[in-house]
DNA sequence: TGTACATCAGTGAACGCGCGTTCACTGATGTAC
DNA sequence: TGTACATCAGTGAACGCGCGTTCACTGATGTAC
């Protein structure tokens, strides 16, 4: 009879989900323990036997919001492009995924960048896995937009385009006063996308 | 006399010199009230007479930082283009400055950005000032690339090139698995603003 | 120049707040016989 | 099925740390006569 691991997988996943949304609510510094404690209903103490630390708990959302991310892009862009065309489409398609996953998930998407391990860390290996498992919904389409052999450049140009919709899209909702207004975002991001596009296929066809 | 006057304007000086150093060697989190009382060789309590609070002391440092990343771009692109080449060619010589600028100024430029206001507070006047000058260095060369009478188009597209270009520094910078690693950095940076300036004058040409 | 007084910068101990984590204790659950 | 015992989840007060800001007090500086 498992039932009292069942009982504690349980609970540990009320758990997450309680800290998924205090995030979700009031930002990442608006997780508190005790909080946490009550929303669950049960002593403070009793969170550190669900789970080692509050570091681990945010890696914990964090990589469930990486996971739904995933699923979010998989929709944005269902089928593989083979032409140019479809692929600077694609991309337009994931980007414009990303602005809303963003937008839709504003402080659990935060999290993902805000949250710098403590000094000594090292990112735990399946964060790793997460991350670049990401990539393939950029470099699948890049790849018919850059057919050379050049894998290496391919990489980096899509960890270059990634970043430059990141800023947009992370300036953008900031709504700091430099930010492309809320409104205009996925114009821009759009915009974007598809000057990059086109100035690859230029330089292919140069 | 005004010694005394001119004594006042000498400390505040040295606290803001002193509040500088901290940032730049330890970060933000860095600074201490404490420390920076014992660093300029005053009591805890004297920091108050110089300075309303450590936001504002935060906000100088931060107004000193953009001055300097202001010259810097100056000097990264001294003359006005007039041509499309030229004009593609000081946008890059200016993004390249701004990475060099992120580069060796990392925890005072990082200030710029990781500093949110405190909720209720609105940006003070002269942050608004500051910020719009610095557009002038993307929107000149950019109105040679894009000559359509269209102002508002070129503003938001000052923009997002801007949040592009701050992305992938950000990012690369930041070194995190995702990152595009240091060593590249220049060159993706360089890549990315002639792919968008290509594009851009295709656009134009179609 | 000298004296008396007022002003205000300078002082640092103490306040107030917030928070993650620990730990001695309790009581429920499961096991062994 | 019933009893005795062991284990371990659950508890929440207390610990430890960090930090910005205040405030009653002091002493130096500048002023007025």
């Amino acid at each position: 009879m498992s039932t009292t691991a069942a009982r504690r997988e349980r609970q540990r996943a009320q758990l997450i989900d309680a800290a998924e949304r205090a995030i979700a609510e009031k930002g990442l510094a608006g997780l508190k323990a005790r909080e946490l404690a009550q929303e669950v209903g049960c002593a403070l103490g009793a969170i550190y036997n669900l789970v080692q630390d509050m570091d681990e708990l945010i890696l914990r959302v964090g990589s469930r919001t990486l996971a739904r991310l995933d699923a979010a892009l998989s929709a944005a862009a269902p089928q593989a492009p083979s032409t140019p065309d479809q692929a600077t489409d694609v991309l337009v398609a994931v980007a414009l995924g990303y602005c809303a996953f963003a937008r839709d998930n504003l402080q659990l998407w935060r999290v993902l960048f805000e949250h710098r391990m403590a000094e000594g860390a090292t990112v735990p290996e399946w964060a790793v896995t997460e991350q670049m498992t990401m990539f393939r919904h950029i470099l699948q389409p890049l790849g018919v937009l850059m057919p050379d052999p050049d894998e290496p450049e391919r990489i980096l140009m899509s960890r270059t385009l990634f970043s430059a919709v990141h800023g947009v899209v992370a300036i953008g909702l900031e709504e700091k006063l430099i930010a492309v207004p809320r409104r205009e975002l996925d114009h821009q991001v759009e915009k974007l996308v598809r000057l990059v596009c086109r100035g690859l296929s230029k330089t292919v066809a140069a």
